[in-house]
DNA sequence: ATCCAGGCCATAA
DNA sequence: TTATGGCCTGGA
């Protein structure tokens, strides 16, 4: 696969993009700031506004970060975040032979790549994620970042916008946060959580960089010693932080998929539901999870809740 | 209104 | 090792 690189300042535009839709990645509940704005998208993604818009295997993205990026930065930071080199097309294809179910759901939302995020956002977020829904989870993080995070919205952004951006708070900025200042912006009973994790790692005592380099297994056990990092929060950081691809995260959702679509049994145990799916897609797990949640979600969502309830 | 959600932790068998 | 109850709060 070739790619083009173009554009010029602080835009760049790329092309030749085969199984890569920007909605259906940033809207499928992977990541939890991206906001539509007209027909693009705009997010911080690792300390940088970036504004996203994408059609026909074109994909433009302008930074508008009031310290002004390098252009090749700008191409590695785009390229990494969305895994553009990856042979998705490839990914697809392979998962649509593998499994009827898993073929529909591509076809429902194709070009879903699976983000490369900051292991600490991605960590604090899911935290925040538990017995919780998308709506508050969103809020929750945002209220996050206007209070602890650094301001990264330039001034000819926030002249054509009429909004702020704030910078995803460090460990560092929420170690020094009181639990009650954490849970005034919503995280209510899981602020305990992510104080006691804010301390871990500004003082060091949890390295996540080093974690993301352990294989699989070792990695998530760390991950599920933290308080508050249970095996789907391990998991979801695994996928969407540390490329561990082989990832399942099993939530509420996914779980109904298992239980009512391939395993046909209401109720199957967690440990039955990890081996089937390891056993089905194998190093493609991650991926097929992303496509399944996503379309299980939004377009199964009253037959699936329909069915558990009936089983209860 | 009031009900409950992208789990996890603490107990109990 | 597996099964329950409780948890805060803002959106639906």
């Amino acid at each position: 696969m070739t790619l083009d690189f173009g554009g010029s300042n602080n835009t760049l535009i790329v092309q030749g993009l085969t199984a890569f839709d920007l909605e259906n990645t940033v809207t499928c509940g992977q990541a939890f700031r991206w906001r539509r704005v007209g027909d693009s998208y705009h997010c911080v993604v690792r300390g940088r506004l970036l504004v996203a818009q994408s059609s026909n295997g074109i994909l433009q993205v302008s930074d508008y970060s009031l310290e002004p990026v390098e252009v090749s930065d700008l191409v590695d930071l785009v390229v990494d975040y969305f895994c553009l080199q990856a042979d998705h097309a490839h990914t697809e294809a392979v998962l649509r032979e593998l499994d009827p179910v898993v073929a529909e759901a591509i076809d429902f939302a194709p070009g879903i790549r699976i983000l490369a995020q900051e292991p600490w956002e991605c960590l604090i977020s899911y935290v925040i994620s538990a017995r919780n829904f998308i709506p508050s989870i969103r809020s929750t993080v945002a209220r996050l970042a206007e209070r602890f995070g650094e301001r990264v919205s330039n001034d000819e952004y926030e002249q054509v916008y009429g909004m702020q951006w704030y910078a995803f708070p460090t460990a560092d900025s929420l170690a020094d946060a009181s639990v009650r200042d954490i849970e005034e912006c919503g995280a209510a009973f899981r602020a305990r959580y992510i104080s006691k994790l804010a301390n871990l790692v500004a003082s060091g005592e949890v390295d996540l960089t080093e974690i993301a380099w352990l294989p699989y297994r070792s990695a998530k056990e760390k991950l599920m010693s933290l308080y508050g990092v249970g095996p789907k929060i391990a998991e979801c950081v695994l996928l969407s932080s540390m490329r561990k691809y082989e990832a399942f995260p099993i939530d509420v959702w996914i779980s109904r998929v298992l239980r009512f679509v391939y395993l046909r049994d209401p109720k199957a145990s967690l440990k039955q539901m990890e081996a089937f799916a390891k056993s089905k897609f194998g190093d493609l797990a991650g991926f097929a999870e992303q496509y399944l949640f996503h379309w299980a979600r939004t377009l199964k969502g009253d037959y699936l809740r329909r069915l558990d309830q009936a089983t209860k």
